[in-house]
DNA sequence: TTTCATTTGTACGTATGTATT
DNA sequence: TAATACATACGTACAAATGAA
């Protein structure tokens, strides 16, 4: 998913996946790096002109998929990558 | 929790808290049998005198404890009771 | 302590789309 | 075709939690 895609009405997929997908592509990519916070939910729905049960309800799929947790009166923060990634035979800095 | 108990709107439990909660009851308590459909969207807001976003809501939870299962256009199921499972630690919410 | 702004949580209302019967 | 039922999307409003002033 491209990060920089923008959101289309018109597509058979639906308004929240694809901004669940984006934000996942722009969290791979480092717009936010982790326990860093990223935008408010009036901000996303600015950014991306959508209703706010919409934004919600990416967020949702990315709390579910461990990529973001969300802390009432504070925000929604990129989750700790603790996880194992196995992929790179090399690892060298810390 | 009493599976005849009545929304109260001033608890501090979330409303579709307590309708996941009471819907819960009256499946253990077998008002609708395994694979046998429950009550729709528009019933439950009728019955229980909710929004239907609240009431699904309350399904979600419900579809998330592997407790009853939703199919597009023809309505919501209790699941088959063959718990195979070890993921399921959702009862006695009493 | 109180107040305020910010942010997420809950609840309701309405409209339209999709799938099944 | 039509009716039924769930899915998506937008809108509004208020409550609760947090942190700062």
């Amino acid at each position: 998913m491209d990060p920089d895609a923008e959101i289309d009405h018109e597509a058979p997929t639906p308004v929240y996946q694809q901004l669940a997908g984006i934000l996942r592509a722009r969290i791979e990519r480092g717009d936010w790096a982790p326990n860093r916070q990223i935008p408010s939910e009036p901000q996303l729905v600015q950014t991306y002109g959508l209703a706010r049960e919409t934004t919600r309800k990416a967020i949702r799929v990315l709390i579910e998929d461990g990529l973001v947790v969300t802390v009432p009166g504070r925000g929604t923060f990129v989750a700790a990558a603790d996880d194992s990634d196995a992929t790179s035979a090399s690892e060298s800095n810390e």
